[in-house]
RNA sequence: CGCGGGGUAGAGCAGCCCGGUAGCUCGUCAGGCUCAUAACCUGAAGGUCGUAGGUUCAAAUCCUUCCCCCGCAACCA
C-alpha cells in the first residue's frame, strides 16, 4: 500500500463553475482518488476555494457585502455544487484559513531568511475615489492605437496590442468609472526565480519522462525563455497582511498563497482529529508520498515552475509533484464558456437537468486530453442514450428482467461453465487489465473506451448465448447464463465505481448490496469475480438505470442554453 | 519568424517518441436476434493521414517549407 496525495486545482471562489471547470481538475482528480482507493492505497484528496485577490475585492464592493462574508456565501455555493457531482474530497477547505496563512508565513520566513525575497518599486495606477491600486484589467480607456474606447489597462481586444495602463486615453476604473487616477509608486516584494532557476532546472529534469508532454513542455518553455523575479505582494487589503517589518499595510498576492493552500487545506483536515492525522505526514518530510496535481493547462506554469520554485527555495524537504496531470480547454458549441453572454452549461444548472454520473461519464470520456474539444448537447444526448441506456442500462434491464419472469427474482443454480464462459472471462480480464493500467497511467479516454468495451461483452455473451432460446430445451444451460449475466451486473458496477458512483450503488442496490461489499481493484480477476454472488441470492429488477434523452429534450436543452452564435 | 498544442473516413479521437498491411466510438448501409430501454449482436462501405519537398528498400510515423485552427504571452485567479 501506498500514500497517494490528490489535488486538483483551486477553483476561485467567485466563479461560477462551468462544465470546463469540473473536467479541467475537479473531476478527473475525484476519478483518480477513488481509484486509487479502491487499489487498495492511502489516499488524500484535498482541494478548496481559491479567496484572496483584487477579483473578491470587487465582487464583493459589487454584491454590496462585506468580503468575509462575499467568499463565505461563494465558498458554501462551490462546497455544494461539488458535492452534488459526488466529489469525494477528504477536505474542501479555504486558502483564508487561518492554517494556510500560517504555511503561508512559515513558507516566505524561510525564503527571506535564505536570501530569496527581494525588494522592487513598481509603477501602479492608484484610483483616489476607490481608494485602491487597480489591477490592469479593472481599468479601460480608449486604445491609443486603435481607438477601440473600450480597451483594458493590459491589452485592447479590438486590435490586440499589449496596451501599458498609462497609454490609454480617458482612463477609467471599471470599478467606479472615476477618472481620478493617478500613477503612485510603491514597494513591493519578489521571489528571485532567477536564484532559484538552476536548482529548479535540476529538478524539473527528473520529471521529463513521467510527465505528460502537454505539462513538460509548457515547464520546459518558461525555462527556455529564462525566469524573471516576480512579485509576490500586493497593496490590497483583502489577504495575509505580509509578516515582514515595513510591509504590514500589504498583502501576499493571491498566486503566491493560492498554491501553498493545498498545504493549509491538508492542515485545516488535520486539525479536525489532531490526534490521528498529520499533514507533515503527506507534506513535510514525508515518506513514499506520491503526489498527482491536477489542472487545466492555464495554471500549469504555476505548479511546474512558480510552486516548486517557491518550495525549493526553503531548503526544507516538501513534497513536490509527481505526477502533473494537465488538461486542455472544453469549448461549448464551438465557442468558450461565458457567464456574462450566457452561454454555455454550469454547473448549478447541469445537476438540475441530470444527475451527476451523466455528467461524469460524458466528460471523463471526452476529457480534452490532447487538445482542446467541445462540449455539444448533440454528442452528450447520443453517448447517454448509446452508452448509457443502450449498452450499459439495458443490459441490467435485460438480464433482470429475464431472470425474474422466467426463474424468480433471485440468483439461478444452473450447472458447469462451457467454452463460452471460458472465453467470456478471457476477453473480460484482457479488457479489465488494460482499463486499469490505463487509469495508473491516467489516459481516462483509453480508460473509458475499455470500461465501455467491458459492457459490449455482456451483451455481446448474452447474443451468443441466447439464454431466451435456450431455457425451451435446456433450463439447467439457461441458468447458467443468467447466473453468469447477474454476476457481471456485479462486476460492471464494481468498475464503474471511479466514474459513476452512484449509479455504481444504484446497481449494487438492485443485487441487494452496497459499495462496503465491493473487492479492491488491485489483482482482480474476473474468473472469481463471476462467481461472487451464489445461487438463491435475491435482487430486484426495479427501475431502469438511466433516463432517455428524446430528440424533443435535445432540442428543449439547446434553447434553454443557447449555442454559440 | 513570440511560445505551446492541434490538423488522420461525415463527426469525435487513437496510432507518431521506438519508420514496415491505417485502428476505435458515433453516424450510414446490410444482415441477425426478438430476452431487453424502437434497444442488443454481426458484417460492409467510407481515408491522396493539412500542403510542398527531402531522407529511406519502405514515412501518418524522421527532417525541411508553407497553410489553417485553438490556447498562452507572467500585476490575469
Amino acid at each position: 500500500m501506498s500514500k497517494i496525495l490528490v489535488t486538483s486545482a483551486l477553483p476561485y471562489v467567485n466563479g461560477v463553475p462551468h462544465l470546463g471547470h469540473m473536467i479541467g481538475c475537479l473531476l478527473p482528480s475525484d476519478v483518480y482518488a477513488r481509484y486509487m482507493r479502491m487499489m487498495g492505497n492511502e489516499v488524500l484528496y484535498v482541494a478548496g476555494t481559491d479567496e484572496h485577490g483584487t477579483a473578491s475585492e470587487v465582487g464583493a464592493l459589487k454584491a454590496g457585502m462585506d468580503v468575509q462574508a462575499y467568499c463565505d456565501m461563494n465558498h458554501a455555493r462551490h462546497r455544494d455544487t461539488y458535492k452534488d457531482f459526488e466529489l469525494s474530497f477528504d477536505c474542501f477547505g479555504r486558502t483564508s484559513s487561518e492554517q494556510n496563512k500560517e504555511m503561508t508565513y512559515h513558507i516566505f520566513s524561510e525564503l527571506d531568511k535564505n536570501g530569496f525575497i527581494e525588494e522592487r518599486t513598481v509603477k501602479q495606477v492608484y484610483s483616489v475615489d476607490d481608494k485602491m491600486f487597480l489591477a490592469d484589467r479593472y481599468i479601460t480607456g480608449t486604445c491609443p492605437y486603435c481607438g477601440y474606447d473600450k480597451a483594458r489597462g493590459d491589452q485592447c481586444e479590438n486590435c490586440t496590442k499589449v496596451l501599458e495602463p498609462s497609454e490609454l486615453i480617458d482612463a477609467k476604473s471599471t470599478i467606479s468609472g472615476s477618472q481620478n487616477l493617478e500613477i503612485r509608486e510603491s514597494k513591493q516584494l519578489f521571489l528571485n526565480l532567477p536564484k532559484i532557476e538552476e536548482k529548479l532546472r535540476q529538478w524539473l529534469k527528473t520529471k521529463e519522462a513521467f510527465w505528460p508532454e502537454v505539462a513538460y513542455s509548457i515547464a520546459q518553455k518558461w525555462i527556455k525563455e529564462g525566469l524573471q523575479p516576480r512579485c509576490i505582494t500586493r497593496d490590497l487589503k483583502w489577504g495575509f497582511p505580509v509578516n515582514k517589518p515595513g510591509y504590514e499595510d500589504k498583502v501576499f498576492y493571491v498566486w503566491f498563497d493560492a498554491p501553498i493552500g493545498y498545504i493549509g487545506i491538508t492542515k485545516q483536515w488535520a486539525d479536525e482529529k489532531p490526534d490521528e492525522r498529520n499533514w507533515k505526514d503527506w507534506w513535510y518530510g514525508a515518506k513514499d508520498v506520491r503526489h498527482v496535481e491536477f489542472m487545466a493547462k492555464d495554471n500549469v506554469p504555476y505548479h511546474s515552475i512558480t510552486f516548486p520554485a517557491t518550495l525549493l527555495g526553503t531548503g526544507e524537504p516538501w513534497t513536490q509533484v509527481d505526477y502533473l496531470k494537465g488538461v486542455s480547454y472544453l469549448n461549448y458549441e464551438g465557442g468558450k464558456f461565458s457567464k456574462s453572454e450566457h452561454r454555455g452549461i454550469f454547473a448549478e444548472d447541469a445537476i438540475k437537468e441530470f444527475p451527476a454520473d451523466y455528467w461524469r461519464y460524458w466528460l471523463m470520456i471526452n476529457i480534452p486530453e490532447s487538445s482542446d474539444t467541445s462540449f455539444t448537447f448533440d454528442s452528450f444526448a447520443g453517448t447517454v442514450n448509446k452508452d448509457l441506456n443502450g449498452v450499459l442500462g439495458n443490459f441490467v434491464s435485460r438480464v433482470l428482467k429475464m431472470t425474474a419472469s422466467k426463474l424468480g427474482e433471485q440468483v439461478p443454480t444452473g450447472g458447469e461453465f462451457t467454452e463460452a464462459e471460458n472465453e467470456l472471462v478471457k476477453n473480460l480480464q484482457q479488457h479489465v487489465d488494460a482499463y486499469l493500467k490505463y487509469m495508473n497511467e491516467l489516459e481516462f479516454r483509453k480508460a473509458l473506451n475499455e470500461l465501455r468495451a467491458i459492457w459490449v461483452e455482456g451483451n455481446n455473451y448474452i447474443s451468443v448465448t441466447e439464454p431466451w432460446s435456450v431455457i425451451k430445451e435446456n433450463q439447467e444451460r439457461a441458468e447458467t447464463i443468467l447466473r453468469v449475466c447477474i454476476n457481471l451486473i456485479y462486476i460492471f458496477a464494481v468498475l464503474s465505481y471511479p466514474i459513476m458512483p452512484k449509479i455504481t450503488e444504484n446497481m449494487l442496490a438492485k443485487l441487494g448490496l452496497t459499495v462496503n461489499d465491493m473487492p479492491l481493484l488491485k489483482d482482480f480477476d474476473v474468473a472469481k469475480e463471476i462467481n461472487f454472488l451464489k445461487p438463491g441470492h435475491k435482487f430486484t429488477v426495479g427501475e431502469p438505470l438511466f433516463e432517455r434523452i428524446s430528440p424533443e429534450r435535445l432540442e428543449e436543452l439547446k434553447q434553454k442554453y443557447g449555442s454559440s452564435k
